[in-house]
DNA sequence: GTAGAATTATGTTTTACAACACACAAAGAT
DNA sequence: ATCTTTGTGTGTTGTAAAACATAATTCTAC
């Protein structure tokens, strides 16, 4: 057997261990309900794809047509602005699902998707996760939940950026890391490495300021940093600097 | 049969007439597939209560509890934030509801709902709405809509608000007037009077700015303003400015 | 009708942050 | 190894918009 063979072979396991465990098993809960037919076409539909590092899923004016489910590796959304300044508006973990809000919205994408490091992704069709929200009502609850989480944080997101000063959002962007990938074994180091300009992405400021703010939070022995490994010392004050300011 | 008696007669006859309009001719189609036993529950669930101007509907951290259906007046959707400087979410016409988001994410209310000015709105326990969409499919696709439409608003309004100068965010909130409540008759008298201090709130800055970007914008001819009265007279120029800047 | 409050208007000062410029280190390519 | 590119760190300058101050005007209440 050559390794063209075992490698295909290794692969197909794979998919195949994959798909039964996000469907089967069924980590976010929003398949159980469906029948063994319905199953089997889920099953048949669903295909898997993965993405290198920085590459691009699904851009802005896109159509959308798939949902998408990240199975390993980390995503960001985010949008592009004037002068080519991107905010990153969400951070996905697996087992997370996204993609369906412009198709229920009947409408482009509005923002971009991208991979922050290497990723497999579950793609479906939208047209078949249609049928089935038409046909099972507990999957119709799931998305009116998380569409409705979403639109409550992107509010929230609202505030913290146009109203926080630079030491608040940033803050803000940390605290949201640590809630959204958690920390390592050491329980402070956290669980994501960000470039200084994805931090400025997603605190809406320029990379020298994140930089420099971040080195004033080293400064007050609040964090430490080594390259983009960032460990926290004192979250207490920093959700107080995110509070207030 | 003297005036208290006429009054109420009259307030009953509205009373109905505007639940039958509201639940049967039912100008956002949300109803029609309901069967008359379904109904004949919702209408006599269905509440009418009047707001004065300014009068808070809901506030920020309130437990959600009602489907609220904006009937005549206008709603603003608002949340406040550090140093009591609201910003202005959402902006409400009829027939539009609001109030489930936070009920439907199991949290309890991130913003505030205050009457624009003097407004009747329909109410219905948002229990009720819950089971309704649990029997029926259509209603459940009417709220994965309007979430999805609104988590759409809410990302592209970070942009807008974080990365716009003062003259693009003014300009982009006018434009939102126009849209969503259209002109006078004249076909340029914007069909909303606000104060200053609203269109700041709406536009991410200071009262003054408000009022200083206005003027400048009535000296380069774009508007004319009289009070609180606005005209626009170059919409082309203000979806430019909107859009760059 | 007058007092008082709220809203609108405009000028001046202050400041937070972007923009720019440059130095240095790390990582990839040749 | 050397060159190039990409990311990080820091000082300097410029400016958009907040903060503050103070009239003028328009509403509201009694």
């Amino acid at each position: 057997m050559n390794w063209l063979v075992a490698s295909v072979l290794s692969r197909l396991q794979m998919i195949k261990s994959v798909i039964e465990r996000v469907i089967s098993d069924d980590m976010a809960g929003i398949w159980k309900i469906l029948d063994s037919e319905e199953k089997r076409k889920i099953v048949d539909a669903f295909t898997l794809q993965n993405f290198r590092k920085n590459q691009i899923i699904y851009a802005e004016k896109d159509t959308p047509e798939n949902l998408w489910c990240l199975l390993k590796g980390k995503v960001k959304l985010y949008k592009d602005g004037l002068g080519g300044r991107p905010q990153i508006l969400r951070l996905l973990r697996p087992v997370q699902y996204f993609g369906y809000r412009a198709y229920f919205a009947d409408e482009p994408y509005v923002s971009s998707a991208a991979a922050f490091e290497p990723t497999t992704l579950g793609c479906l069709p939208m047209a078949l996760v249609s049928e089935m929200i038409t046909q099972n009502n507990r999957l119709a609850w799931f998305f009116i939940h998380e569409l409705s989480r979403n639109l409550g944080s992107s509010d929230t997101k609202i505030i913290n950026l146009t109203q926080k000063h630079i030491r608040g959002r940033l803050a803000e962007a940390l605290i949201l890391l640590r809630d959204n990938y958690g920390y390592e074994d050491d329980n402070s180091t956290l669980n994501i490495f960000m470039a200084r300009e994805d931090l400025a992405n997603l605190s809406n400021m320029t990379t020298s300021n994140a930089i420099r703010t971040l080195s004033g939070f080293v400064n007050e022995k609040i964090i430490t940093v080594d390259g983009r490994r960032i460990k926290i010392l004192n979250e207490t004050m920093l959700r107080k600097i995110s509070k207030f300011g």
